[in-house]
RNA sequence: GGGUAGGUUGAGCAGGUGGUGAGCUCCGCUGACUGUAGAUCAGCCGUCGUACGACUGUGGGGGUUCGAUUCCCUCCCUGCCCA
């Protein structure tokens, strides 16, 4: 039986950076690649047409979510998670293991799995390695991931280990429960802000029979300086390890060129979009937020360097109303431009991979994106 | 014309029956957002000041009082009822 996935790579002279092609059952991926998050069945305000135009080739849903609302089993027996939803791209499934961390208080872990009070009802809900993979598999993925347990940099040394190797005997159990030969699955590799532990993590996951490796447990809190450190970490232990690589959660425009050097093929973040259903634009001209006052009077297009619909079409004058009016329009039109950035963004980065631009290219996008996330990079406050 | 209820910081309100009214919700302004419990959240939002703070402010004017949003006089405005 022919594996699931094949990815095609070849490296580029620019640090770790890599360009390839990820073959799916729902299409090829152009890497390195940004896979917008659409967590219930939807980008959020975005139709699969919307996606499409923006270049879209593969997106994420995820694994708690849609087995609380609407049912996994229920999207089964829809025809699974594609026809469901109208996309008939490549979709990845996330495992729940991100809502181990960011519904912390409502999750109690132990080593055979995680139990969530529902945010919908609050009734319990049971997640383990093979109900995770039991779930993907029901919907339909392209790509599944194993369930992980993710953990905030604050945390002391010794619950980042035990969680890390917690994550790597989950791992082991996901591949044993796959049954799909239709379905990739990635490991995922933690370890937090410790280099050795991620790479001692990066490792095990490569030593396992997996498609593919994800990076997990980054940018949820630590510095960019930790970030990058982190990265190496994993790409050195990874050395020529021929699977696509594909870091989680991330991210902002600058991230992108952090990622790729270090030889991240896939990403994926919500910044794009939740970031557009706030009013903020990532354009040619940095960042704006189109509820400041100044774009009442704005009669320019939302990014006079982009071709997607709403910057065609629209005024930011138009959109800063829109936004004002609480029009629903505003967050669509918004999703729209942001997802096209970023896709764009992507291209950009491949070709100036290929021409040498690289390096400049960094540095325009540097100056104008720079300040996302750069708060965690203050050294703490102290004497107070 | 008579009666009655009102007039509080852009809007809508709360409060206050002689002893320090800057409280709420909108609106507005700014910022944040990284495998989406997020079309969300935070700060500011009378004037001056970075800030501690100072000053002003309860429709207008006047009066009583040590002190008035409160009591008195007068005028203006609004809703409702009656003529």
């Amino acid at each position: 039986m022919p594996p699931p996935i094949s990815f095609t790579f070849r490296p580029t002279g620019v640090g770790r950076a890599r360009i390839g092609r990820l073959q799916t059952p729902h299409g090829a991926v152009d890497t390195p690649q940004f896979m917008p998050v659409g967590t219930q069945g939807t980008v959020k305000s975005l139709t699969p047409g919307d996606l499409r135009a923006a270049g879209t080739q593969i997106l994420l849903g995820n694994t708690y979510h849609l087995s609380l609302r609407p049912g996994h089993e229920r999207i089964a027996r829809l025809g699974g998670l594609h026809r469901f939803m109208g996309w008939d791209g490549a979709i990845l499934t996330d495992s729940g293991g991100f809502q181990v961390f960011s519904l912390a208080e409502r999750r109690q872990v132990d080593e055979d799995g995680v139990t969530f009070a529902s945010h919908v009802d609050g009734s319990p809900h049971r997640l383990t390695p093979e109900s995770a993979i039991t779930i993907q598999e029901a919907l339909g993925s392209d790509i599944a991931m194993v369930l992980d347990q993710l953990i905030g940099p604050d945390r002391p040394r010794a619950e980042v280990e035990e969680a890390t190797e917690r994550t790597h005997r989950w791992a082991a159990r996901c591949l044993a429960a796959r049954s799909r030969a239709d379905q990739a699955l990635f490991g995922i590799v933690q370890g937090g802000v410790h280099r050795e532990l991620r790479a001692a993590s990066a490792r095990t996951i490569a030593g396992m029979a997996f498609d593919g490796i994800a990076v997990g447990g980054l940018s949820v809190g630590e510095s960019k300086a930790e970030m990058a450190a982190a990265l190496d970490a994993v790409a050195e232990a990874l050395g020529d390890d021929p699977r696509p690589r594909y870091l989680m959660g991330v991210g902002s425009p600058v991230d992108f060129f952090t990622g790729v050097q270090r030889g991240i093929d896939l990403f994926d973040c919500v910044l794009p979009t939740r970031v557009a259903r706030n009013g903020q634009l990532w354009t040619s001209e940095g960042r704006l937020n189109l509820r400041n006052a100044r774009f009442l009077d704005d009669p320019g297009p939302l990014d006079p360097a982009c071709a997607c619909e709403a910057c065609r079409r629209h005024s930011r004058a138009y959109l800063a109303h829109l936004f004002r009016a609480e029009e629903l329009l505003a967050y669509r039109l918004a999703s729209v431009h942001n997802v096209t950035y970023t896709l764009d963004l992507m291209r950009r980065i491949r070709s100036a991979l290929d021409d040498g631009s690289f390096a400049s290219l960094r540095d325009v996008v540097a100056a104008q994106y720079g300040s996302i996330g750069a708060a965690r990079d203050k050294p703490p406050i102290s004497g107070r």
